[in-house]
DNA sequence: ATAAAATTTTAGGCGTACCTAAAACTCATT
DNA sequence: AATGAGTTTTAGGTACGCCTAAAATTTTAT
């Protein structure tokens, strides 16, 4: 049995993961957590003695196949749970992390594998994250940062790589909604910030921190 | 901060004053909640020191105004999500209380309130059993046990009074299902067992203890 | 009315998941 | 190579929710 508290490391061992292929330090482990290096080192023990991570004291942590399946079917279920929320009951995107926190932690295969179908098999979050499989395989999106996109493209916005409530209130706020289309004006030399186009008289400017954090579907 | 145990044994302290109106004794809940009288004991004091209960020592316990509230929010978040996994996903009446009973203790308003109006404010779940209001009102659904109906009468099946999955398979296997009509063909004066018609040719007995629990309602 | 039976509580303990403070280790700098 | 800063672990402690065994209380039966 593995319990709410140790997908949760499991989970957040997974995000850190995907940033390095080194091993994983306790400290970034204890920011995710919201607890102390203390605690996680107590977690990191019991996890890797259920073989779901490996872990010599002192080096690191990274997960094992076995906990990276794990990790992957909680990202599947938070993934499928915001789906519903956004979906189904209208939430806006920027309102579902907290719940789907908690809904990811329910039991069921049946029910998820039900969801799924009801919701009628999506490939991504309401954010644009890949959903993965019950096999843990992500889907390949080939979604491209807006900041990579040359002058004059077009593209459609899918999602972001950044969930702060901040920055979602902020996208809301200047029109950059998920599904838009946007066309690349002008790209600045000096800051390489852009002026885009969405919809028909409609001009927007963005820097390239908040560029970076777009993810777009060229057409 | 109400804890998912803390709401466990509320829930459970509710369902048993249904039965009663004297004190629930400490051992009646040890049983509901698969715990040692004990471990009830001390659960009892700290519910008694957040004011959710009243309790003497020796003298059982009873729900204050403040706990029943609780109690009724869990009931129906518990029914309501019931109402979802049978509607929206299509499991069966006797497979959804298992899940139900984790996802009753998610906690937000605001899904349970969006959760309501896309589920069209059902009145009752998936077993006939009435969903308190965001106040805790039961609706008042009239219905009657079988074991009630007199020779001849017509009635629609409602829900059950019973929820064990033995019983729920039962009904199922004799034919009777939600919202079939029932006619009540002969009473047997020894034993109160029921002869009724159930669809255009379909005859079933039923003994008066499973009648006691089928819910109905008059035409 | 009293003894026996049943119920309930207390006392002491356990595992989980957290904490603080202190010790051990690693790593960057000189 | 040594030192000092930063990181990580250990040691010891807390709250929660559970346990067993023994003591206290209530109920039932004689």
């Amino acid at each position: 049995m593995i319990s709410f508290t140790e997908e949760n490391y499991l989970k957040i061992i997974y995000k850190l993961s995907a940033d390095t292929d080194s091993e994983i330090s306790t400290n970034s482990v204890a920011e995710l957590t919201q607890t102390k290096a203390a605690s996680v080192t107590d977690m990191l023990r019991k996890l890797s003695e259920k073989e779901l991570v490996t872990y010599q004291k002192y080096q690191g942590v990274r997960l094992t196949e076995k906990g990276e399946i794990v990790a992957l079917q909680v990202i599947r279920k938070h993934r499928l749970w915001e789906v519903f929320l956004v979906n189904k009951l209208g939430f806006n995107w920027d309102e579902v992390h907290e719940i789907a926190e908690e809904l990811e932690h329910i039991n069921s295969q049946e029910l998820i594998h039900r969801l799924d179908e009801f919701l009628g098999f999506p490939q991504c979050d309401p954010h644009g994250d890949p959903i993965p499989d019950q096999n843990g395989r992500m889907p390949e999106l080939g979604y491209k940062n807006l900041s990579e996109i040359g002058q004059n493209q077009k593209v459609i916005m899918m999602g972001v790589s950044q969930h702060s409530t901040n920055f979602l209130q902020y996208l809301a706020k200047i029109g950059l909604n998920l599904g838009i289309a946007i066309q690349v004006i002008d790209i600045n030399d000096f800051d390489k910030s852009l002026t885009i186009k969405t919809g028909e008289n409609n001009q927007s400017f963005v820097s390239y921190e908040v560029a970076k954090n777009l993810l777009v579907k060229v057409l």
